[in-house]
DNA sequence: CGTGCAATTGAAAGTACTCAAGCCACGTGG
DNA sequence: CCACGTGGCTTGAGTACTTTCAATTGCACG
């Protein structure tokens, strides 16, 4: 009865599902519950109380805050597997919000910390899953500080396709808005990347939110690094 | 005989040297030796195994990584009492170069992380300073993607006047290129904002590595954030 | 077949960057 | 003691890229 899921470290080659952060929590199952969300529906506010943490059962979810000028940032992006909440002190630091249609199964936050605590095999990957976002982070971090409008959407959509293991029918399952704010960009600039990568061929849309990407090699030339490690 | 450097959890207030992020090593301190370094000299580099942790006892460190294209993202500066190394893999992620002249007491990092491992309060404590680290990197991250030159400028003084505790004589140990790449800008654009605070007496400078704040509220204004919590 | 929201496109403006030169403090060697 | 070289800082001019503001188009839904 262990549904374990896996934490793959450092190792992103074959993270369908990102399930290098994701944590074995088969020992919590028991005392968890499945909340359901609409798309745009909040799982937490920014300076909320954080009596919980959350594993994404189905969908995809953000974590963002907004500033005092009104301006947002998208911290992430997170899909199946993953947990959220875990990486806050008492208090949330983020609003996490549905994306699309989400079930996320949650279970009381001090639970899962004092259930960790208890055991140093579990501490260690716990840490480690914090090390993980930590360097997701950093990486992030080189997009924001360093890279062009071009290089981020490129490098955006390249771990799209990477998550979804596939360079057809890759799915954009936020809006323009939202991958703006993730990239530190605004929504217009977004749009006529990804009109120039149409017309330089480098991708196909069939609509607004689903995309080819026939030849990504040529993409990754474009974003200028690769996120591999 | 403990000479414990308290950590104090999302309490930036008086955080003379930043020991939010430092970590009791009281237990360890038999086990540890000191190096020196010259300013520019490198304590760990990118790729490096990373067999220790370091505590900084004098001086200031920064962290950064290269770019295929040669250019450069400093991460963070350290002050005294800061922990390096403690939030990498087995591997450095980081390299880590001394600022000014530097003392670091450096011990096995294998015994670090077995040590919190046997202990479930350091091990929260652990976790804690990772969150804090991660709450670092967010705020940053913030900076680079929905803040203007200027503000990244003011928000930096800020801090650097901040965890001086003072407003006058706030000491600027980096070049200009290492705070271009920690906000992300070019050193030009570094030294025209600080001549265009000079001019519109928001900082007065009497050489080129120390300024003066007389109107914090003024800086705090032009930031358009304030990094407290 | 409207209505409304999201995406797209255009034109103008602004911001930060690039390249290039000048400045200044400091250390070295004649 | 001073010319010279070096490294870091500052300033200027021109450019490129991104944003802002303003429509316009496209698509899903009632």
């Amino acid at each position: 009865m262990t549904a374990l899921v896996s934490m793959k470290m450092f190792d992103r080659s074959s993270a369908r599902f990102r399930s290098d952060i994701a944590i074995d929590t088969s020992g919590l199952v028991s005392s968890s519950s499945v909340k359901r969300l609409k798309p745009g529906e909040a799982l937490y506010v920014e300076g909320d109380d954080a009596p919980y943490c959350y594993q994404i059962i189905d969908g995809v979810m953000k974590e963002y805050n907004t500033l005092e000028n009104g301006r947002r940032l998208v911290a992430d992006f997170y899909g199946v597997g993953e947990i959220l909440g875990f990486s806050d002190s008492d208090r949330h630091l983020l609003t996490a919000e549905a994306v699309t249609k989400c079930a996320v199964r949650f279970y009381p936050r001090d639970l899962h910390l004092r259930w960790i605590a208890a055991r140093p095999d579990l501490s260690q990957r716990y840490i480690a899953a914090l090390m993980t976002r930590l360097h997701r982070l950093r990486q992030h971090m080189i997009m924001l500080g360093r890279m062009s409008a071009a290089q981020r959407v490129a490098a955006f959509l390249l771990r799209l396709a990477h998550e979804q293991g596939t360079t057809s029918g890759v799915r954009l399952a936020m809006t323009r808005q939202d991958i703006a704010d993730h990239l530190g960009l605004t929504i217009e600039t977004v749009c006529r990347v990804l009109t120039a990568f149409k017309k330089s061929r480098l991708i196909e849309m069939k609509n607004a939110w689903l995309f080819d990407a026939p030849d990504i090699r040529a993409l990754e030339a474009v974003s200028g690094i690769d996120l591999r490690h």
